[in-house]
DNA sequence: ATCACGGTTTGCA
DNA sequence: CTAACGTGCAAACCGTGAT
């Protein structure tokens, strides 16, 4: 709806900000490790599989985001690349700081992920936001080390193409305020960037739009909206709307209930036997069991899946699943396992190679929710809890590996387990490894 | 016709 | 040494069978 008058606008302009990390996980091994500043530092998926963070100087050497580690391995350390195996205990402490000190700077936030925050500036009368902004970024340096860049805009939507602008301008110093441009210039800006980088326009969506002759941000927004949502869908009309300015998402200050924890690994080599895969599900049931538990939620039900690779297209490919659902919903660890084997037992096909197994808890639901068990007794239950509780403390306290079922087998008996052989220190977790370092 | 369902696909970080 | 291509989440989509 476009007012052709200017008209009294009770509240003040939206502006939603988000703030993000650049190059986050690269970031968080240099702000422990000097050396890695100014030169090309790459951070690789588990398994030291896939490329999943680069520095500025990475990215000039032309190495893509995604790339397999074998495949490029060779060229980047000719071009002196440091490479790093992904170090999450460290990202998830250095995320937790970030968004207490973004917190500081508006009364609504939205944790939108580890590296990014939306951030509520609307009604914030006599600032200047770009100066905020920046005082913003200073702010999060000196907390964390880490460098982070702003967009500013009215909606969501424009926010993230603000921010996207933020970082691929040098010269506007990490901030974009795109509510300070002309409207003209603001078209102009949108012009100039492929659709493929607006949100929510993924690999399939771009080539759909590319058909339709949309190509560019700018060609997008002045779509019809509603036109879009019948060729598209709802979702790609709010996208549309929020191009033009009309906030249609809402800052999900609260996160929803989470309707399922996953725990999913590649092996380090392939398993064919049944023991193997019985042991990496046990470990993986464990640690869902642990989020589980930290989240202060039951299961109802426990899914497992195997599979062989896709990639070694050569061989017999089998990937199978199966949804067991429980008794009652529970938090133990023991329970669940045992659910998770049956699973596995009735998937399980041999003469495979096997190179990733997963286990997804859900139907979770909070204690209150949780119905008593009427065919077990308060007493069991109890038991059940403190044991769950005390396996927890020991584990935290002593490290993971203290206390395990016995399914989960010995650990230099496991050829499956995830390769990490180039791992960072834990500098923020663990004192000996930190104190180990010169 | 419409809905609920479960499995599959898509998107994002 | 060799072989080697991620993970965790939500929501849309789509075919199916029930009503």
């Amino acid at each position: 709806m476009q007012m052709n008058m200017p008209t009294f606008n009770p509240s003040a302009t939206r502006a939603i900000a988000l703030v993000d990390v650049n190059n986050f996980y690269v970031s968080c091994e240099r702000v422990f490790n000097p050396k890695l500043r100014g030169r090309p530092v790459v951070v690789l998926s588990n398994n030291d599989g896939c490329i999943i963070s680069r520095s500025a100087e990475a990215k000039a050497l032309d190495i893509a985001m995604g790339a397999p580690w074998f495949k490029v391995r060779k060229y980047a350390e000719q071009e002196g690349v440091i490479a790093y195996s992904s170090n999450y205990a460290l990202y998830a402490d250095m995320s937790n700081r970030v968004m207490s000190v973004l917190r500081q700077f508006s009364p609504s936030q939205e944790v939108y992920s580890i590296d990014e925050s939306f951030l509520d500036f609307t009604d914030f009368p006599r600032r200047d936001l770009s100066a905020y902004a920046q005082q913003l970024r200073q702010t999060v340096l000196q907390a964390t080390g880490l460098p982070v860049c702003v967009g500013i805009a009215r909606s969501k939507t424009l926010a993230k193409l603000a921010n996207h602008c933020a970082k691929q301008q040098a010269t506007l110093n990490g901030v974009c305020h795109f509510n300070n441009l002309a409207p003209t210039v603001l078209d102009d800006t949108l012009r100039n960037i492929d659709v493929s980088h607006v949100w929510g326009i993924g690999r399939n969506l771009n080539k759909h739009l590319h058909e339709v002759g949309i190509h560019s941000a700018y060609d997008l927004k002045m779509s019809d909206a509603a036109t879009m949502r019948q060729t598209f869908n709802v979702v790609m009309e709010k996208t549309v709307r929020e191009l033009n300015g009309t906030s249609c998402l809402a800052l999900e200050q609260v996160r929803g209930p989470q309707q399922q924890i996953l725990s999913t690994r590649s092996f380090g080599r392939a398993v064919r036997d049944l023991q193997s895969l019985e042991e990496a599900v046990t470990l993986y049931t464990t640690r869902a069991g642990e989020k589980l538990r930290q989240r202060k939620l039951y299961a109802g039900s426990v899914y497992v899946y195997i599979r062989t690779s896709p990639f070694r297209d050569a061989q017999q490919q089998y990937d199978n699943n199966l949804r067991l659902p429980l008794h009652t919903a529970t938090n133990d660890t023991l329970q669940l396992v045992q659910a998770a084997l049956a699973a596995l037992r009735q998937i399980y096909r041999p003469g495979y190679d096997y190179m990733k197994a997963g286990v997804s808890l859900g139907e979770l639901v909070t204690a209150e929710a949780q119905q008593q068990d009427l065919f077990q007794s308060t007493a069991t239950h109890e038991k059940a809890g403190r044991l769950m509780h005390a396996l927890d403390t020991i584990n935290q306290k002593m490290g993971r590996a203290t206390l395990r079922l016995a399914s989960e087998g010995v650990q230099h008996h496991q050829p499956w387990r995830m390769k990490q052989e180039l791992k960072s220190p834990a500098y923020t977790t663990c004192w000996d490894e930190l104190l180990a370092v010169e």
